[in-house]
DNA sequence: CAGCTGACAGATTTCAATATCTGTCAGCTG
DNA sequence: CAGCTGACAGATATTGAAATCTGTCAGCTG
């Protein structure tokens, strides 16, 4: 728990709620149990989010931030895109499994505060999609990736290989055949790349 | 509804139990409820079906092979794989699109429904998935598709179409960049089978 | 006076009493 | 006597009263 006598700060509130989340879980994290674990009323929480969803909000697209920052160092490499792709769509699959096996309950807490959210995903898919991008521009300038239009491409590329990255589907990556499924799955999406 | 005075046969139960899923609901169709709308008493309906459960996924599964048999025509015509293969998945993503949207209240009751159920499911994979190995095989056969293992490919291209026949993003078919986004996909994985 | 408090109204959640449902079975009925 | 009924025990769902929470704001405090 942070410090209780530091100047109340977005920052503090937002790492106060992720630990009341924890703690809690999504149902009964209240703002007041937030302001109490603070140390404030819960009033003063509300001069920094105006809602409480807001505030469940910034917390989720935190959640989310932290993957796309992960990925964006392979999306930055200057590699073979092929396989910088294999590395990314490994990345995002091994980063969400983690996350779903490590700490279930804590995984579901976020499910629930994604499926809550209107905005944080979209703009977290956004983001993916963009990385995904560059990775396939860069395949096609260099003439190992054949795209009239990398954007859509890499659209169809986050949608194909979405049992791998989506959370519906977080029960299905703990099965055995799991890691040789998402094997043939980059196969086929690799071979439909290429020039 | 059906005729009353006809003897009590499993199919009857269950045609019954449809409409009081469609009229109920998933959370307020109870057994004393298709007892009544047939005029018999529930003990009758506990002859037939060991448990309200049974008879929930009976129910289920009815309605999942109503599809399966929709697309087993494309597999079983003799033409091109390759248009037989676009042909099956816009027809299962048509069919599952259609169900969405034309009743969406009955489609969120069989969400339920599929949900409580752990055999239907699988089995309805197992039989689409079939039917898609059943294509890529003449693909092979044909020279036009690229396969060492026709079976594992086709869990592969069920997997990367999921986006277009898994309820889970049934709210996601009726935006308008849907149509496109099926498309984009299907292209990359007619491109990722081809020889 | 910028930032925090705590009382407040209306919305939401909890809890326990009550009602309904599931699954069984002894006995009725045609 | 094969098939159905309806009463029953235990499990589950509903209901409404009481408790808690959300979001506001007038006023306190450093």
């Amino acid at each position: 728990m942070p410090p209780t006598s530091e100047t109340l700060t977005a920052e503090r509130i937002l790492e106060t709620t992720e630990e009341v989340l924890r703690r809690h879980g999504p149902a009964k994290a209240t703002v007041v149990d937030v302001a109490r674990a603070l140390g404030v009323s819960h009033g003063s929480v509300y001069r920094h989010f105006r809602t409480k969803a807001a505030l469940r909000e910034a917390v989720t697209k935190r959640w989310l931030d932290r993957t796309s920052e992960a990925l964006a160092g392979i999306v930055a490499e200057d590699r073979d895109p092929e396989a910088r792709l294999r590395d990314w769509l490994r990345g995002l699959f091994d980063a969400k499994r983690r996350k779903a096996g490590d700490d279930p309950e804590l995984f579901a807490t976020y499910m629930v505060l994604t499926g809550e959210s209107n905005e944080a995903v979209p703009e977290h898919i956004d983001d993916l999609t963009a990385q995904l991008t560059r990775i396939i521009e860069a395949g096609v300038a260099a003439g190992t990736f054949a795209s009239d239009d990398p954007q859509s491409t890499a659209r169809a590329v986050f949608h194909a290989t979405g049992r791998f990255h989506d959370p519906c589907y977080a029960p299905e990556w703990a099965q055995p055949e799991a890691e040789a499924d998402f094997a043939a799955l980059v196969e086929l999406v690799v071979l439909g790349l290429r020039a």
